[in-house]
DNA sequence: ACCTGAACACCGTTCAAGT
DNA sequence: ACCTGAACACCGTTCAAGT
């Protein structure tokens, strides 16, 4: 698609409305919301909805990029705040919450960390990898952490922990997560 | 639907070769298969699919229903080969794999193990439950495993590990469930 | 250049007609 | 009692016509 900057006037209000009308219903039903109901609220022809996001996958990309760039950010702010240990877990924390309440984030961040995936090279999956790669070799300086663990690798796990803490209703995500970094203490 | 002994030899026939054809579609594609497809490679029409099978889930269980009982024969033998700790990660290892590998067992195994969902109540959920809760009590007293965790807990870790080892391609589930214990040691 | 919405395709589900 | 497959509904996707 062009860039915004150039768009016609009715094309970028089309999108701004797509984009936010997209993030709503997204979160509500999750990733599967039905697209046509996004292109109707949004006041828009389906087929408008198309021009722009030429996939639903790009769709939902778009649609959360803030709420990425934002996780993004908080990684720099909790690394001031606590040591590398703590930091980490309190961060994976933060986004595993984030995967149980926000609709479509998980499966967002899913395809962002999954190898071989075409997504993962996207903006939402290079700014998530690199604050937890940042994350994780501070711990591993520190001596909180092994240092067989790469970033992408908790945060595969952070979305397994946040599916098993959803199965049991979405409690015991941060026990879950304790868990988790007591086995991967070194030694 | 009536019993299966009770029913008329064509009906006996076409529930077998739903059954036959169902566990090799899901296995294949995964649960979101095509139930037109599933009819039409058994050679009945639509509805006989619907009438046999009310719902999508209890198709997927009816066809996975050998392999979930061979799962709970699964768990007594391995606790006959080894010590109780080490038997509850190899089975939920042989549990993991088969979420890996057979399209559509782990959304089974999920709806077994969610909190709230009637479809724990069915015989896959509690054969799989039964099966867990011996492993894991065998453990606690064994001194191998925490107090405080269930045997719906593992099962829906062991879920979530599967889930993250498929982000990452299949690989590193016998290194995630070795994490998990050593998180879940006592003291 | 962009938008609209009808048209098409696909699939799940129901049910009238048939054996 | 059970089966069939046409019919209906719903939704994703494309594209001809319009501005």
């Amino acid at each position: 698609m062009a860039q915004v900057r150039s768009m016609r006037a009715d094309a970028r209000r089309n999108h701004e409305r797509l984009l936010k009308v997209a993030a709503e219903v997204f979160a509500e039903q999750g990733e599967r919301a039905s697209l046509d109901e996004i292109a109707k609220r949004a006041g828009v022809g389906s087929g408008t909805l198309y021009r722009h996001f030429p996939t639903r996958h790009a769709l939902l990309e778009a649609a959360y990029v803030g709420r990425i760039q934002a996780l993004g950010a908080r990684a720099d702010e909790i690394a001031v705040e606590l040591p590398p240990g703590e930091a980490l877990v309190a961060w994976l924390g933060e986004i595993g919450l984030g995967m149980i309440q926000v609709g479509g984030l998980k499966a967002l961040l899913g395809s962002a960390v999954t190898d071989g995936d075409s997504f993962a090279a996207t903006v939402c999956g290079v700014t998530v990898q690199a604050a937890a790669e940042k994350l994780v070799r501070a711990a591993v300086a520190e001596g909180s952490l092994r240092g067989d663990v790469s970033g992408v690798e908790v945060l595969r796990l952070a979305h397994g922990l946040a599916t098993a803490s959803e199965l049991g209703g979405g409690r015991d995500l941060a026990r879950y997560l304790r868990l988790l970094m007591e086995g991967l203490h070194p030694g």
